[in-house]
DNA sequence: TTAGCTTAGTTGTTTAACTAACTGTATGCC
DNA sequence: GGCATACAGTTAGTTAAACAACTAAGCTAA
């Protein structure tokens, strides 16, 4: 155990993620002015699904850093909106595919540019080194907690 | 606007709070592995009002970066629990003071001390100052989301 | 004083997260 | 073949978040 790197006091906004979550409001808002009528969560599985058609949804819970029942109910609102269609795999019949509809397809570029105004804003002012740092950070943060603190993600 | 400083296919993981997420999961799992039967939201509140005992909802809307309702019923919650009060104030009768109990007294210093191993065991191998430059990159995000973004906040 | 506005908090509805328990399909071994 | 086990996904129940609409109390000013 490393002694402590941080004052108390600071605890908070590292544990509460004030940051992305103030992204992730600013970019609902951007969806809502557009008329885009899809939440963040439903946003971030197509994201996974217009880099990857097809994918199963256990392969979206381990992209989308979600557990199963999440994406069950993702996936059947996504349905309900005609965003994605379920296909019964043919090698085996447990699994689901995803696949985003034309209406989906029609999504992305428009979201994708919404999300980089988002960023844009977030991120004016910093250089981008000092991203890059935080990035990296932020990568052996989550790193260093997957294992002994996750679910449904390989032991 | 400054010029695109990230790649595609960086967004993710910013916009999502993959980290943060973690950090939450972590230490969920430490109360409950601890016995201790509140969730990491209840503790938000709890974390404000042990540094400042008697804040109105209202300030715990701001403290904890939640809206008015969020703040209802996470107090409807730790009253059910017995873990606060809420006691009108004499000055202003729509104000809910907030008052802790003897109950939540007890349950600060273990929660702090899990919250501080969860953090030392995210920042396990992370130099000091990148954390600092870390913190800093997220203040300035949440600093530039703030305004225009928010909602139930001062203008 | 009373009408209009503001502020503090609540309620209702939808979406999502977490946990646990469950169904159905595949696989491996005897 | 038949049974245990593992795996993919679903269902159920509680907690929380976002948003809109609401009530009650305080403030301001004609």
């Amino acid at each position: 155990m490393p002694d402590n790197q941080f004052k108390k006091g600071e605890l908070y906004s590292f544990i509460t993620g004030k940051a992305s979550t103030a992204i992730a409001r600013n970019l609902q808002k951007k969806f809502a002015a557009a008329g885009l009528k899809i939440t963040i969560e439903q946003w971030s599985v197509l994201y996974h699904l217009w880099k990857e058609d097809g994918k199963s949804q256990q392969e979206l819970c381990v992209a989308t850093f979600r557990d199963k029942p999440s994406i069950t109910r993702l996936v059947d609102n996504l349905e309900k909106q005609q965003l994605v269609r379920r296909v019964a795999s043919e090698q085996d019949r447990r699994i689901n595919l995803i696949y985003v509809t034309r209406q989906a397809h029609k999504l992305q570029e428009e979201t994708m540019q919404l999300a980089e105004a988002t960023l844009n804003e977030a991120l004016d002012g910093v250089p981008p080194e000092r991203i890059d740092i935080c990035k990296e950070v932020l990568q052996v943060v989550y790193d260093n907690l997957r294992n002994g603190g996750g679910r449904d993600r390989k032991a």
